[in-house]
DNA sequence: GCAACAATGTATGCGGTGACAACAATGCTG
DNA sequence: CAGCATTGTTGTCACCGCATACATTGTTGC
């Protein structure tokens, strides 16, 4: 006997979604298909979300929750020497960002309405700057303000991710040129990878 | 009185998409709006693009061709010394990149059908990589495979562009992280960029 | 208990889109 | 000028997102 209300549609909406998302892309998700998914009327979903857009505003802000869940088990299991922590979460943001594509695509888009999502990402972003601010305690990243480093390392992830994603960069090459931007990372910013003179 | 033919219906459609993809995003292009605009019919552009994804590959193809050219530019009017060169070249994509942020996720998005594409990527692809060779002939790059560093370099830029256009970077600090990143990539491929233990 | 209300799902419709097929006008070529 | 290929038109279909009116269910105050 079918219940005439779903009782969790929400959750299970996000979760079809994240697994199209995966599958199929941002531009295939459709609302209609995800509820008959879910086997409730199309216009089900409109209950929780406003419009496809506030469907895809969830998606990026769970999907930035799970990155940082994720970057901070790599850290975890990670030991105490700062090249090798930074080499593990370079690590697991690649994997999150090739395994997710078009989810990581969606966190980006910078299409969002929500403030939820912004500060969902500001966890993760948050975690990469204390690394930063570990490797200059360290001594292994020149002192200095981290953001700049800390928006280097993120962009040049995020652009082998975006070269993978793209079939530009062969995965099995990925392993080499991931540690080749960790290593080119702690040169460039060791001794003075901030301007002085600017 | 309007003529049954339009003559240069495939020219017109490619100009108004990339205008629309600028204006509105990828998501936003329609194949009828499109043909609205050109004042023929909404069959009319399946004549000369079998469908949607046709006509992104196109757009991608004549994208990565104005990329090329507007590299070569860039490097045409910097001088001989290396790090302005790379620097040239750096802003230059940045500029086409953030500019016309959605053509480049067309460009990037990997779901090409066509040979076309990928010969026109190649273009500023081994451009880079002559840059990067250049660059190893003046010493300021270790020897060795120019194709890592060349994949290093392009990641980083598609990085920041990627992070710019999400707005995670203010776009006021864009000039002060390609410098820093130009900087941080001479360092790292100055002395022992390249594994040789791996 | 139960009435009033809020929350959640349903039924139906509108306008827009991409894809497809049959047909019409035009240009080219032997 | 006859035949054919090219290019554009009209009509149709399935699908989608979004909107509104309605039905069902859970909850809360009396």
């Amino acid at each position: 006997m079918p219940a005439y209300h779903h009782g969790n549609l929400r959750a299970t909406l996000l979760e079809a979604a994240e697994r199209s998302l995966r599958e199929h892309g941002a531009e295939q998700l459709s609302l209609r298909e995800l509820a008959r998914e879910a086997g409730v009327s199309h216009a089900a979903p409109r209950r929780h979300f406003a419009d496809r857009q506030a469907l895809l505003d969830a998606l990026a802000e769970t999907g930035f929750a799970r990155l940082d869940t994720e970057l901070r088990a790599a850290l975890a299991t990670a030991g105490a020497d700062f090249p090798v922590r930074l080499h593990a979460v370079s690590a697991a943001y690649l994997r999150f960002a090739t395994e997710d594509a078009a989810l990581l695509d969606v966190m980006y888009a910078g299409k969002h309405r929500a403030d939820r999502v912004a500060e969902a990402a500001a966890a993760p972003f948050g975690l990469l700057n204390d690394v930063i601010k570990d490797g200059q305690k360290h001594g292994a990243i020149a002192p200095g303000d981290p953001h700049r480093p800390g928006v280097l390392l993120l962009a040049t992830l995020q652009g082998i991710a975006a070269l993978t994603n793209g079939r530009l960069v062969i995965p099995e090459l990925l392993d080499g040129i991931l540690e080749a931007a960790v290593e080119q990372f702690l040169a460039g910013q060791r001794t003075d990878g901030q301007r002085t003179s600017g």
